[in-house]
RNA sequence: GGCGCGGUAGCAGAGUGGUUAUGCAGCGGACUGCAACUCCGUUUACGCCGGUUCGAUUCCGACCCGCGCCUCCA
């Protein structure tokens, strides 16, 4: 089966081949760690997470990296504001990054490079920017002279002089600077902010350097995949490219496929911190199960925008609520060995760009084949479904586990003993044919968010 | 000014030159003491105007509307 990819650089879907056989290398922009995950820093993890799966049952080595940028400006006003160190602010964030991440069912990546661990890479590619002749000194700065790369812009589809033309109030303007595009590689550090020595003073790196420098120490010259979010197209990828292929004398490519996710709207309207408009991922799992989050996110392709609304987690609630009913009293393991023309199917939508929202449907499909099926084939679909569902990163946990879930910010539900003593009593009063007081039970904890379904093998409880 | 994206049923969201996406919601039926779950059936679609075609939601052109990026951003 042959992968499909659509590469942002060419602009169309492309056969997927790595430069090495048998291996693949993926490099995805992690977080800035100041502050919690918003939900739109979790898009880009949960897809290229699915990614990742989706390579790693296709090669024997998957080399993926994600990076966490741990030197930054907003890092050291968010620091300031909070009389706590830079060291202790960014390792409490990438710590929480950390914990959010995994209850979004998301592997950790093979590798995961901090900045502030990369200094001298990063120090060693700026040198050989400025002996190749693409970056000068100027002012205690670095900067890439962005017109001694003809290349620039082929990421972005944008002409240098349209940027300057359309843009020119936006520039910023510095006397440091030879050309308005130029952008810094280094720039000095005052006493009170993070700082390293280098060839040029103690100072701090740009924002892009780091990506470029990391990939070249820890994956390879030439990667397969680099991912990230459409809004990192320009300049931060751009700017990548320059870095990455000048410094090698403009000579390799540094990357193979472009992938960048849309957008996440909300309820919508773009979200931005001016408007206040955001959720982090912290607080939406306060309200709903990590497995909700991700379905959500996979339910729209992800080069598509997403609007985020109520609506969008309910109803990937509700979808979630049939597939683990149809996985009730099947086995939980997953069997990698299994082969199903349904698997087939699924894996034929994956390979094809990610196409998610047509893979959660085959899942939908099997569910409707196991619900038909009794015995032995239910329990061999069961196994395929669940099979299926870890493709996606979901359908990991015991049904049970499921439907017993409770939002951690509320536990205002009865417990799991107070439910079985109604459930109790409410089969006594079945028995004594007294369906008032039957149904008053159950009338009591539907109130409660608690739903019975009654079957020939007993009563079973779900909370809403 | 430049570059790019989108408009599909009540909602979300795929896809296709003629034939069921899927989920949620709705309606009818089966099951049930009544429900819930599940199953069966079913109602609402492809922004507008032209063109190509036996046939266009799909291809082409124009138009309308909405959105994003253009050096903080996933």
């Amino acid at each position: 089966m042959t992968i499909q990819l659509y590469n942002t650089i060419n602009q169309r879907k492309e056969v997927f081949t790595p430069v090495r056989q048998d291996e693949v290398s993926m490099y995805v922009c992690g977080p800035t760690v100041y502050n919690y995950v918003h939900i739109g820093n979790a898009r880009p993890v949960v897809i290229f997470d699915t990614l990742y799966r989706l390579l790693q049952r296709h090669y024997p080595l998957v080399k993926y990296a994600r990076n966490i940028t741990d030197v930054d400006d907003k890092i050291n006003a968010a620091a300031k504001a909070n009389g706590e160190s830079i060291r202790d602010l960014s390792q409490r964030f990438t710590t929480a990054f950390h914990e959010d991440m995994a209850q979004l069912n998301t592997l950790p990546p093979t590798l995961e490079p901090r900045a502030t661990d990369n200094i001298d890479a990063m120090i060693e590619q700026i040198q050989a920017l400025i002996e190749r002749g693409h970056a000068y000194v100027a002012e205690g700065h670095v900067l890439f002279q962005v017109s001694t790369d003809p290349e620039y812009g082929k990421l972005s589809h944008r002409k240098l002089d349209d940027m300057i033309a359309g843009a020119s109030e936006r520039v910023e303007e510095a006397s440091y600077k030879r050309e308005p595009a130029d952008f810094v590689l280094w720039k000095p550090s005052t006493d009170d902010l993070p700082g390293w020595d280098s060839p040029w003073g103690r100072g701090r790196p740009g924002w892009h350097i780091e990506c470029s420098a990391m990939i070249n120490r820890h994956l390879a010259p030439t990667i397969d995949i680099h991912g990230g979010g459409q809004d990192l197209i320009f300049p931060h990828h751009e700017n990548e490219i320059a870095q990455g292929t000048c410094c090698h004398g403009g000579h390799e490519q540094f990357v193979r496929y472009w992938m960048h996710n849309g957008y996440l709207n909300i309820d919508g309207q773009k979200m931005s911190k001016s408007l206040g408009n955001f959720f982090t991922v912290r607080e939406l799992l306060e309200q709903w199960p990590g497995e909700v989050i991700r379905y959500a996110l996979l339910t729209a392709h992800y080069r598509k925008p997403l609007d985020w609304t109520g609506d969008l987690l309910a109803s990937a609630k509700a979808s979630l609520d049939r597939l683990y009913g149809a996985l009730r009293d099947g086995p939980t393991e997953v069997d990698p060995s299994l082969t199903h023309p349904r698997l087939e199917e699924l894996e034929a939508h994956l390979a094809d760009d990610l196409a998610t929202p047509q893979a959660l449907s085959v899942l939908h499909a099997l569910a409707g084949d196991i619900n038909k099926t009794e015995g032995e084939p239910r329990l061999a679909l069961q196994q395929v479904l669940r099979n299926a569902g870890n493709a996606l990163g979901l359908l990991l946990q015991t049904a049970d586990h499921w439907f017993k879930w409770q939002p951690a910010g509320t536990q205002s539900g009865p417990s799991a003993e107070e439910v079985e003593a109604l459930i109790a009593e409410r089969a006594a009063a079945k028995q004594a044919r007294d369906f008032a007081r039957a149904d008053a039970i159950r009338a009591q904890l539907k109130n409660q968010g608690v739903t019975l379904q009654d079957s020939r093998e007993g009563t079973r409880w779900t909370r809403d």
